[in-house]
DNA sequence: AAGCGCGCAGAAAGCGCTTGCTACACCCTC
DNA sequence: GAGGGTGTAGCAAGCGCTTTCTGCGCGCTT
């Protein structure tokens, strides 16, 4: 059915390992009879196969890109620079890796799953982004998977991820970090020196190594204010905080939630920039303004933030320099960092959305 | 090196096509040696060889999905619902297909070269999202490609791209595509009926089939209420009329161009939400309100347009139906319509950043 | 003039899997 | 008891490519 490699060679003249060597440039042909081989292979439309050449010469043109949600822009970004880098254009030899983008929307079961499926397809390179869920059973299941596709020559590479450590003598992971942890202890000093000393936390899923991060960088903030647990403000604190998901409607819930258990919050951080929009959405229904009633900061720095009204005081992650550097990273293109670790760093974005708080009661 | 199928033959003590039999258990294998075998995938931790298996069976687990910009939420949502549609947990008998993502950044070469790439790998299937270039050249590489696709059994998807005809005797591709025309009308009726009459146009770019149905829309719109070319209302739509990019950046730029060509605009519709936000940007810098001074309208309902300030006034494209629908296609669930066409259709979504002009000069 | 190296092309052995066909029991049936 | 199903398992031939190794013809050295 399909043009074959010996159908090329049959018009061309010649045998089909001379084909395969003008295909691939890696050994000398004659000028001319390269030239006979390339307007065969015009002539006939061919179309390499790229399974059997996979097989033959064991190596695979796929990169798999395992992220939570892909309608959400902080994953979208991250892959989309990801892409440019390891795509078509690149510098391999047949031009690039394809992404195979894996939505497991958090969960563990789908993340394991994608998992083999790359492993089956003898992945070429494997990128896990976003915050881990942090579970001892899944937290080995996952490091195990990883080594065995290190070990195999597959290149593994996490994004905004905690590094793992994999067991003993299998291959290198590497790691690209995002600095969560002190961007939210800026971000809590932010609003702590401009006087706020009831702040809502709305936070992400409890079992979320980037809900952690951020929950530790908040309150690292707050006990280097003299508020830790034990002091007055800091217990308060402690009951202002409020889990939820990472989308807009949980943002909202919580807000009412946060009201309810105490009406005299004036700030309120969320755990990303979209379930911020539901903290201001939710202080809107209840006739707060924003930031004279209530501050509200996000975090991530997504595009949208700016536009939001007010604009979001936020901490921005460079995810698009995260996904590019992963993605020179799985491709080899990049030495791995000494340890195999660099973390990106965070900046807080302080706009509209915080002021102090009113003075009244 | 990797454990393969002879291995696991071996060790169960049966050959490799027993194995291969048991793993896709599409042959009678006796209860016993079925265990037999189970054990011993098991204890070796074999994982099949997916390009093997793709070359030997001329089957393939990939589906490609050309976006313009995964980290757009317009193809973000779309991809999310394909690849939940497609992925892991499908009926099929490997459990699923991946989906390869790629981010064509709106460039025709980009395009077919990543159609060469999946037509390599012998994708499955090819969805491709979102509005075509309009290039006659283009449009004619682009349907041999698919032509060529379709006819070695790719199940080729298109999906809010307008329906393109194949060369005579080729396979079929269906289209999922979307009102575009008639949302962008009723949108503009809505802002007539409000009593606008100096309506700005932010469009996209002048070569995208998306730009050109959502203009005429519009213009429909406007002929409608005798503002046609030739009546001095029409000729002043016409010059109100700015094409750019789908950013924010292009909305905020294209807003300033308007406003130099007529300072008493009343009312914008934007080619999309993100551009809407650039618009509102924009008036908001020149000390305009929005709706008060301005109307302000977008396209797709992303889900960021309820938060915007004041919340956007748009065109809702059920983008996750779209893209599940694309993904029942492309997997032969779902029959295609006939004619191959199906259209999705659009709901205009009033909220705050439309209302009737104020009576100023 | 004999010998060598070099540049290029082909033969053929896989890569790891699927699958059509063959083979062998074993149990019926007449 | 011989012929014929039936139910399992194996053999072996590919799938379309890459790559090692062999081979051939030439021009060059000694």
């Amino acid at each position: 059915m399909a043009v074959t490699l010996a159908d090329v060679a049959a018009r061309a003249g010649v045998s089909s390992a001379t084909v395969s060597r003008v295909l691939n440039g890696n050994y000398p042909v004659a000028g001319n009879t390269r030239e006979r081989v390339k307007r065969a292979v015009e002539e006939l439309d061919y179309v390499v196969n790229g399974q059997a050449r996979a097989l033959a010469a064991a190596t695979s043109d796929l990169v798999g890109v395992l992220v939570n949600d892909v309608a959400d822009p902080f994953f979208g970004l991250i892959a989309s620079a990801l892409q440019a880098e390891i795509g078509a254009g690149g510098a391999g030899p047949v031009g690039g890796k394809l992404a195979v983008v894996c939505n497991t929307g958090g969960s563990p079961e789908a993340e394991l799953t994608y998992l083999t499926l790359l492993e089956r397809q003898r992945a070429a390179g494997v990128v896990l982004t976003g915050g881990a869920v942090e579970d001892d059973t899944h937290t080995a299941a996952v490091a195990a998977r990883l080594a065995r596709l290190a070990t195999s020559g597959t290149h593994v590479v996490l994004c905004g991820r905690p590094p793992l450590t994999l067991p003993d003598d299998s291959g290198q992971v590497t790691t690209v970090a995002f600095d969560n942890r002190g961007g939210a202890r800026r971000l809590t000093e932010h609003l702590l020196s401009l006087g706020h000393r009831r702040i809502g936390c709305v936070t992400g899923p409890v079992e979320r190594s980037t809900t952690r991060h951020r929950l530790e960088g908040h309150r690292a903030a707050l006990e280097a204010h003299g508020m830790g647990p034990g002091t007055g403000e800091g217990d308060n604190a402690l009951r202002l905080t409020v889990h939820g998901g990472y989308d807009r409607a949980s943002g909202y819930d919580a807000t009412l939630e946060l009201l309810r258990r105490d009406p005299g919050v004036t700030a309120i951080v969320a755990a990303n920039d979209t379930v911020a929009l539901g903290v201001c959405a939710a202080l809107r229904d209840q006739g707060r303004s924003i930031p004279g009633d209530v501050s509200v900061a996000g975090f991530d720095d997504l595009p949208f933030s700016v536009d939001a009204a007010p604009a979001l005081t936020t901490v921005r992650i460079p995810l698009q320099e995260a996904g590019a550097r992963a993605g020179r990273l799985v491709m080899g293109r990049q030495a791995p960092p000494p340890g195999g670790l660099s973390t990106i760093p965070t900046e807080l974005m302080v706009r509209a959305s915080t002021a102090p708080p009113s003075n009244r009661p």
